[in-house]
DNA sequence: CACGTTCATATTGTGTGCAATAGAATTGCG
DNA sequence: CGCAATTCTATTGCACACAATATGAACGTG
């Protein structure tokens, strides 16, 4: 009997992409121990860090980090009771509501400057390497948000 | 000011992962839908298939898919109540409990033959290169747990 | 300018993930 | 044999993820 070599575990792209991303935010924890922040509050961070003094709606940061309202409502919140962000509605449209960096979530980039030098070292690979698979990833993310 | 280039989300090899990751487990979801599971249960089931009539401790299933007991006792309790496997005591060692599939569980392999190819045919890729890219995330789990 | 539709966020409910702890069984060492 | 250390699973607590729903604001059409 031949079996279901489909459905072999070792084969599965979709288990080798499920298990490198859990040990990759399993990586960052250490890292982010000081500050109290898990990866997900890091990268909304990153988000806000690229312009620090624009304020982005949830709306935009969900559609630049792929997540819903769902998610990052209380995330926002934790990060708001840390005192890194602060959340306000648009005066402009009293649907939105706007985050914004505080100085102390801005001063956290520097404190945090060396995090992604600390996690390249760990990757067991080449910056080209690193760089040619973060592409095939969001290839890959881009074909399975078109099927969807 | 030339800013923080390292904080660039967009080259972040970890925020592709972790999106192409969430994204991976979106695609399921509706391949999962008719038998209730979800894309952490489909996979247990995916190391209990290998042998069906295999008995596996928790510990066992854990190693074998990098999750602890904190993930794992939840998820087979819900197996187990929708009849798709069975949790008991080690006779030999009343430490452990050995889970084993039921006839519906294996039968599922069946009803889920061809999710396998439907999410290949979502990658955007051919086989070769998920093969290729599957090997090299593997290699970067290894290398990320080697570190931890 | 009313009012139904659409938009933006919040809430609810379910199911992971994982660190930390607890608790029971087994093992190993003297 | 006795008992401390270890092993294995379960529990607790917290923080995501996301579907489904609710709520309120803004918009468009007549």
């Amino acid at each position: 009997m031949a079996g279901y070599p489909q459905f072999e575990l070792d084969h599965q792209l979709c288990f080798a992409l499920y298990t490198a991303s859990r040990a990759m935010t399993r990586a960052y924890g250490p890292l982010l121990a000081d500050t109290g922040l898990t990866y997900p509050q890091y990268v909304t961070l990153l988000a806000l860090w690229r312009d620090p003094g624009q304020a982005r709606s949830v709306g935009e940061l969900g559609e630049r980090l792929h997540l819903d309202s769902g998610t990052l409502t209380p995330l926002l919140k934790r990060l708001a009771s840390m005192g890194y962000v602060t959340r306000s509605r648009d005066a402009a449209d009293e649907r939105r509501v706007l985050v914004t960096l505080t100085a102390d979530g801005l001063a956290l980039r520097d404190r945090l400057a060396a995090v992604p030098m600390s996690i390249a070292s760990c990757l067991g690979m080449a910056p080209s390497e690193g760089m040619t698979l973060r592409e095939q990833l969001t290839a890959l993310t881009e074909s399975l948000e078109a099927s969807a």
